[in-house]
RNA sequence: GGGCCCGUGGCGGAACUGGCAGACGCGGCGGACUUAAAAUCCGCUUGGGGGCAACUCCAGUGUGGGUUCGAGUCCCACCGGGCCCA
């Protein structure tokens, strides 16, 4: 693929030729000298050669060094930030441009082992090729700042970090986050009730101190229940939770990871079992994350992303009184809900399989319960991820046997459960609505529950209407459809007020009747009128007809029953008036969905039955992984199981050393650490925990933190990477991360919900517990689009390798003769007789000249099998090994030099697009190059070659471009960017070609300032060798005269009714009237309108007048 | 199924707030230079029609409609592709 297009760059007559052997020569040598200078050192407040002038913090997303080396993709966003970090540095601003590595993770420890090297030895390994990679683009990062999160001195902040989480609890007062030892002292001196959290999800269980409920004097609790109580509001907090646990592999496995109860990797089976693990309470920071999106310059889509992940609803929580619960759950089944509105419909309710609820009635059975059908599909329900529960199948479910009452209508209702329902939504139970809801009105067909209507939109509510009021002559068997219909249509259509509804009927009665009078052949205008609205009461005769209603009385009776949609044999979801919902002390009948869920959650709150709440989607975050290669958790456990934080001084805990990371085959989760015995068995001294006797025996945190843990507060360690002290130092935080964070973050959009989430909660909390100055870490964001490449597709749209595909091309001497090119790239491998090709593909090459053909391996060798042979479409698609279309930048720079990729990555469009890489293309910017370089250079003796006088239509050109790059460079134009400077250097040797115009040693230092961001070893190459002072990074962004960026005289086009007839000169000062004027002066234009009358003319200034004529 | 984004020459793309559609690059064609080729330089390159010609006319930004003096750009519906959620 590689050497697509390509041919060697360095043979040729001139010695002084830019080519690739040049290229590689220059760059390296510059490379070499910024590092010896330290060119792009930027050093902090208070150190020695700093400047105070305004800052720019320009981040990238670290990678990941996978084994794999540097993609095509990753340079995308580097390049994109070395231009920008490089003209803000011209332009006079302190640079903060970093770059490390995001080292802990899952591939690192697989390739160990598979291959018994440990993760460290290769992560460096892989580091190594990484950086070695980036230094070759001649990217502008201050290498000293380089971090790693593998790092001792780097986790150990990581740990910290949690410490600090651990020690903080949210205060929703003052809604933020608080030291815990101040909820403690509140509690301890009677200036809080002390109580457990009662935002705290995980306490929701049995045998528990019940929820809200007051705990009485602090002083007077032991020691054990103050704990419980103090851990149920920490931000970092354990619980159990179900995961996916695969025994084989010996860890928990994301959802995505697992496929049909098997495990993606090795398909081997997956239990859900619950786990103690540790997790935060993001969930408390919910609403600041979401209203703090609004002040963020970040991609709109990105934005949204995060909103959905948070997804905040508004509804109420409502308790339903339970009739013959188990003694030991709480008296009232809790539900949260969006619909209150809807709550005389809910006839029945689910819990899901895992609610203390079920555990509860297992443990004490009412009479009612099958306990082994229950406790079967407990069991079957347990192994099903969430996403395969959420998947549309076949409902299932088991009643419980106990019973509820629905406190709207104290009617008794079954309490189910099944899988449908999710823990993790709301209080992992529901008040099922089937009328109103499609999984409830599902289920609830299955299961033959009652479906009760309790919403209408306008035009059910109008037939019930007409139901209930029709008199004796519209029930008329031939006659009440029709009316009803036409009385729907018309409430519908003019969407009116049911309490117009009888004065409407009235109008459809009469109205029908004149219809009916005056229908007779001849007379038009009625039938036209009655086709005319015709359309309308149709829908609904048919939909009507379609229930099998096929009278007046029997739509009654689906009315009085409350079954309209039941019949019509789809729950409604939508919004309309309210029906059959009223009580003794309340009714919202006939209001509107938004009006009555006010009006119900009013009476549910008098009546100490429910309340108003917001609900998240967000889950809190699990941060506990059963690895090895993670950090490892500041924490140990006492005998009696209660945790105990490190203290700070004795951090880092670093990785104990392992031989062995075969995870153990196991049905009990046991993370990976646990094999490290002597680690994990040690004494609170030696741990270094407070408040323990150093003798006792205490075990060490087994769990790993995840990957994402490092990512959270990277680019704070940047702004202070060696500082010993603190994570960050106070003043460097302040001055690159200011209030606002991070000036411009540049990464992949596949980080757009849970890196960013995740960083943003981290940041929140910090600033909460005063160590960052301000609450949001990245300011403004930006993701680079995809690095696509050319894939081939079958018809059948199934993807074969490039390297099986040849492309066609009819020879221009001989139309008999084809020749086949390699897809990848590269010369004919062979000649064919277009009279041997199946039929399909000769037609192709003799209509089109030449077709994609997919013919099997050995296309590269030329050994073609015609009979394989197939047509294929050239598509775009993921670089994939499989596909076999991944670039490798090191060939590419190998045969084009860094400069050339840079300025080839920025060229190919938009920086936020996805794009397909086609290295032929590479050859176009290549040529930019050399242009540039002959444009000052001789190739001769490789001296500068300048003239002496400024040709003034160059300088004009050349301040333009000075314009247009740097304004394109604000705005991440590149490609723009890219194309003004090829314009300038096109003009600038067509010149010297045809009138022996050179520029001057002035406009070529120019030039070469402007073309240093994008091409910076061969800016500082043509910069020195025109006896430039210093270096061009250093030097500041030439300035430009506007002026200059002006005629006197500009041509604009003339329409005439919107089309362009004829161009005019005009000045270019020119007001709408002289514009007008000359345009109508023009002779061209004259003749244009000659025989037609000017109705109006349009001028806009500087840019064109459009006549419009009659 | 819901939400968001995108459809412009043979290809990548340009046209920033509605104002000359196709900048710039690739590829292709023609020419100059050369014994020849490469490299380089110059010219042409949306499609169709007319003209010896400088030129000129018609159509044209996924499809259909709308708003406007004027629409690639704004609005509605549809078709196709992508991403996210379910």
């Amino acid at each position: 693929m590689a050497t697509t297009g390509a041919r060697p760059m360095s043979e040729s007559g001139r010695r002084h030729r830019y080519d690739a052997r040049l290229a590689q020569e220059i760059e390296t040598r510059w490379q070499r000298v910024w590092e010896e200078r330290g060119t792009f050192r930027q050093p902090n407040p208070g150190e020695e050669g700093f400047v105070d002038r305004p800052r720019f913090y320009c981040l990238d997303m670290f990678p990941y060094p996978s084994g794999a080396g540097l993609h095509v993709g990753h340079p995308e966003g580097y390049t994109a930030t070395d231009i920008i970090s490089r003209y803000r540095r011209m332009r006079g601003f302190n640079v903060l441009h970093p770059m490390g590595w995001d080292a802990f993770g899952l591939p690192a420890e697989q390739y160990a082992i598979q291959t018994g090297i440990h993760p460290a030895q290769t992560t460096r390994r892989s580091i190594e090729t990484f950086r070695r990679q980036l230094k070759r683009f001649g990217f502008c990062y201050d290498w000293s700042r380089e971090i790693a999160t593998i790092d001792p001195d780097y986790y150990r902040w990581t740990q910290w970090i949690f410490l600090q989480i651990y020690n903080a609890w949210y205060d929703p007062e003052q809604k933020r986050a608080r030291p815990i030892h101040e909820l403690e002292e509140e509690f301890r001196e009677g200036r809080r009730r002390v109580q457990y959290n009662p935002d705290a999800a995980e306490y929701g269980g049995v045998g528990e101190l019940p929820f809200g409920a007051d705990a009485g004097d602090w002083n007077t609790l032991d020691e054990e229940t103050r704990r419980s109580i103090i851990d149920s509001y920490r931000l970092a907090y354990v619980a159990n939770q179900t995961v996916n646990w695969c025994p084989k592999l010996g860890t928990a496995l994301a959802n995505e990871e697992v496929i049909d109860g098997r495990s993606e990797r090795g398909g081997h089976p997956v239990l859900r079992k619950p786990l103690r693990q540790w997790l935060f309470r993001i969930t408390a920071y919910a609403e600041r994350l979401l209203e703090g999106l609004e002040e963020l310059d970040w991609p709109q889509s990105t934005k949204a992303m995060q909103a959905q992940w948070i997804g905040r609803s508004e509804g109420a929580e409502i308790d339903f009184p339970l009739v013959n619960g188990p003694t030991m759950f709480k008296p009232a089944l809790r539900v949260f809900t969006t619909r209150p509105d809807t709550l005389f419909g809910a006839t029945y309710m689910v819990v899901a399989p895992e609610h203390p609820l079920i555990e509860a009635i297992l443990e004490e059975p009412p009479a009612q319960t099958d306990v082994p059908a229950l406790r079967a599909y407990v069991e079957e329900a347990r192994n099903r991820s969430d996403v395969e529960r959420q998947e549309a199948r076949e409902k299932t479910g088991v009643f419980t046997g106990v019973m509820a009452q629905n406190p709207a209508t104290g009617e008794e209702i079954p309490i189910w459960t099944s899988d449908y329902v999710l823990m993790g939504y709301g209080h992992g139970a529901i008040m099922a609505v089937p009328a109103h809801d499609e999984r409830d009105f599902e289920f609830a067909r299955k299961f033959s529950l009652p479906i009760r209507d309790v919403v209408y939109p306008l035009p059910v509510l109008a037939m019930r209407f007409f139901a209930e009021h029709a008199t004796e002559e519209d029930a008329g068997a031939d006659i009440w459809l029709d009316r009803m219909c036409d009385f729907v249509a018309l409430v519908s259509s003019k969407e009116l007020d049911p309490a117009e509804f009888p004065r409407t009927l009235e109008t459809v009665r009469s109205r029908r009747q004149a219809t009916d009078e005056v229908t007779e052949p001849g007379d038009e205008r009625p039938q036209t009128a009655q086709d005319h609205r015709g359309e309308a009461p149709r829908q609904w005769r048919d939909a009507i007809r379609a229930m099998g209603i096929t009278s007046l009385r029997q739509l009654r009776e689906v009315f009085d029953q409350g079954v309209f949609h039941l019949r019509a044999g789809e729950a409604y979801t939508g919004p309309g008036l309210l029906v059959n919902s009223s009580n003794d002390e309340v009714s919202i009948d006939g209001l509107g969905t938004d009006e009555a869920r006010r009006r119900i959650v009013d009476w549910l709150q008098t009546q100490r039955l429910g309340m108003r709440k917001i609900n998240y989607r967000l889950r809190d975050w699990l941060f506990s992984r059963q690895r090895y290669w993670g950090e490892p958790f500041p924490i140990v456990y006492d005998q009696r199981g209660w945790h105990y934080p490190v203290s700070e001084e004795r951090l880092p805990v670093e990785l104990p050393p392992l031989d062995d990371f075969a995870p153990e085959e196991s049905d009990e989760p046991r993370p990976l650490l646990a094999k490290a015995r002597d680690w994990l068995h040690t004494t609170a001294g030696e741990a270094g925990v407070e408040g323990l006797h150093p003798n006792t025996p205490v075990t060490r945190e087994a769990n790993t933190m995840p990957g994402w843990a490092g990512s959270c507060w990277y680019f704070l360690r940047f702004c202070d990477p060696k500082n010993r002290e603190r994570f960050v130092g106070a003043e460097p935080e302040r001055y690159w991360m200011g209030e606002a964070g991070v000036d411009l973050y540049i990464g992949g959009a596949e980080h757009a919900v849970l890196h960013l989430l995740y960083a943003r909660f981290w940041h929140k909390v910090l600033y909460d517990l005063g160590h960052v100055s301000g609450d949001e870490p990245f300011r403004k964001l930006f993701h680079q689009g995809l690095i696509t490449s050319f894939a081939y597709q079958r018809r059948d749209k199934s993807l074969v390798p490039v390297d099986e595909v040849a492309i066609l091309e009819r020879d221009e001497q001989n139309e008999r003769i084809v020749r086949a090119m390699p897809a990848m790239g590269g010369e004919a491998v062979a000649t064919l007789d277009i009279a041997n090709l199946p039929h399909d593909i000769a037609e192709k090459i003799r209509q089109e000249g030449s077709a994609s053909v997919h013919f099997g391996p050995g296309v590269s060798t030329g050994d073609l099998r015609i009979a394989d042979a197939e047509l294929v479409l050239r598509i775009t698609a993921k670089m994939s090994k499989s596909l076999k279309n991944v670039i490798n930048p090191d060939d590419i720079i190998d045969q084009y030099g860094a400069d050339t990729f840079r300025l080839y990555e920025m060229y190919m469009g938009p920086l936020e697009q996805s794009k397909p890489w086609n290295t032929r293309d590479t050859q176009g910017l290549m040529r930019f190059c050399q242009r540039a370089w002959r444009m000052i250079i001789d190739e001769d003796s490789g001296q500068p070659q300048t003239g002496e006088k400024s040709d003034e239509q160059i300088e004009k050109r050349l301040h333009r471009m000075i314009a247009k790059v740097g304004d394109d460079i604000e705005r991440l134009a590149f490609n723009t960017a890219i194309a003004a400077m090829i314009e300038f250097v096109n003009a600038a040797t067509s010149a010297r070609e045809k009138h022996g115009t050179l520029l001057t040693r002035d406009q070529a230092l120019r030039f070469s300032q402007v073309l240093a961001p994008f091409a910076p070893h061969l800016g500082e190459e043509l910069w020195h060798r025109l006896g430039g002072e210093g270096l061009v990074s250093d030097a500041p962004w030439p300035t430009y005269d506007e002026a200059m960026l002006v005629d006197d005289q500009i041509e604009i086009p003339v329409q005439v009714r919107g089309k362009v007839r004829a161009r005019i000169m005009i000045p270019a000062d020119a007001d709408a009237k002289q514009m007008e004027q000359l345009a109508l002066a023009d002779a061209q234009v004259q003749r244009l309108i000659e025989d037609k009358t000017v109705r109006k003319v349009v001028c806009v200034p500087g840019r064109l007048v459009n006549i419009v004529v009659g």
